[in-house]
DNA sequence: TCAATAGTGTCTCTTAGACAATATCGC
DNA sequence: GCGATATTGTCTAAGAGACACTATTGA
């Protein structure tokens, strides 16, 4: 046993002690490729469902603080915007057959108590995170068996109620994306008119003329064009566009509204 | 003792059987009058700061359900609107030296235990919540000696991060109302357009062009003129006028743009 | 008669939104 | 050559926003 290992393990048993009792986190950390918004899921090992990348309030940290960390721990990345969305309280929120006391000591090889803190009804505060996709590398670890990018059109089994909880952080998201610039955070540094195009239209859900909205957004100086060309391409080199990050956070600032 | 008394004190020295541990909810409940924007608050006897209308969640209810029961209380209104707008988490957050274990001993003529729940640090949810300022009267109890409404830019010291709170759900308010309607909750069902021209000039905090403003709102229907004009009045008689309930709930839903 | 408030209309300018044909490249 | 994709401009209509004078009433 690895001290890492050692460290889970005596967080499951003494858990009760360092964290705010009945309160977790759960991170619906979103990125996109290839016109799909995707979803981080991590899957425990011996677990049939997928979990969103959550965990527990140190009585020491802020939930902001809890929730970076996870998301940090996942995803590999330092620089992370979080946004609280909604907190998630409902009675037996997290029943669920398919993960028990039974099972967790199963799982890990150790006698647990009737009434295991971990097996409490939780009230969760949900976050979401926007990474970019390609400089995630989800891997598991030991505990975690499996950790990889969903279509959100297309999750696999959840626990819990975490298939809500995505639900509401796209609501949550789409509402964000119509007030505030949101490619910074999705996409490459340097990208196309029609990838941020295609971007909005797959968060905002509905067709955007092309025209109109590239327009909008070089009129309102929020993108600027390079001289480079993507060198690789299928077809017709398209122009590289960047953000002008200066413009970029006066709008997240000022709360202005983007696209309608 | 009566019986409300009897509940209140079991409460406090049971309470962590019912409740959920280290979670609170605060209530932002605003009224608008006289062109101020008003929140309403209480003061337990013997205390000299301010607190919020608040409580905690029990296990068999959700963070709405707790939330709603305290407004009701407090306003004595079936009908509220509520909404969940931020999660308050920082390590000693709920530290305050005028509001001690020693004092709430002495306040209720209790021993308490020195590891009592209520002297946890909380997580605190926070909802507010918008009320038709006329409707209420603000009344205090046998535990609360106090309660009145306050103008939001003149509030008294107020415990904890409740301060903070109110600035907060201010935000979140403001935040609303530039995408939603509002005036439903906050005003009475007949008012004039100057009165509904003030309350967002006192929400967004900025002159509004009252022509424009008037103009828009009649135009996208969501006032109406009726025949009746008010009968006191210092000056010539305003018009009154209603809100057309199904576009604005229909605007509500659809989470369309309002005023900028 | 004076002070306070209610009420009302026009013009301009910006911009959202509709709309389609051409150029380039890889195969 | 063909198919896929990138790129580009004009027009219209709607609405945001600027702007000021008159009528009425109570004191």
């Amino acid at each position: 046993m690895d001290r890492k290992e050692k460290i889970i393990i005596d967080q499951i048993i003494n858990g009760s002690k360092y964290f705010y009792r009945n309160i977790s986190i759960d991170n619906v950390i979103f990125g996109y490729h290839e016109r799909e918004l995707k979803v981080l899921l991590q899957r425990p090992g011996g677990m049939e469902k997928w979990t969103l990348p959550g965990g527990y309030i140190l009585k020491t940290e802020t939930a902001e603080e809890a929730s970076y960390k996870v998301v940090r721990y996942r995803t590999k990345l330092e620089n992370i915007v979080l946004h609280q969305f909604k907190v998630f309280c409902r009675p037996d929120r997290n029943k669920d057959e398919s993960f028990t006391l039974k099972k967790l000591s199963e799982m890990q090889g150790i006698e647990l108590p009737e009434d295991h803190w971990m097996f409490d009804n939780f009230v969760s505060i949900g976050f979401f995170a926007l990474t970019e996709y390609s400089l995630v590398r989800p891997t598991g670890d030991f505990y975690m068996e499996d950790c990889s990018w969903w279509d959100v059109n297309a999750l696999p089994k959840l626990l819990y109620d975490h298939a809500e909880i995505v639900l509401e952080a796209l609501k949550a998201l789409k509402q964000f994306a119509y007030f505030h610039p949101i490619g910074y955070d999705l996409l490459p540094q340097k990208f196309t008119l029609p990838e941020i195009h295609s971007l909005y239209e797959t968060i905002l859900n509905k067709k955007i003329d092309i025209r109109n909205f590239t327009k909008k957004l070089i009129n309102m100086r929020l993108i600027q064009k390079l001289a480079e060309q993507r060198n690789i391409g299928a077809h017709r080199s398209p122009y590289l566009y960047t953000f002008d990050k200066e413009k970029y956070d006066q709008l997240i600032k000022e709360g202005d509204v983007i696209v309608l």
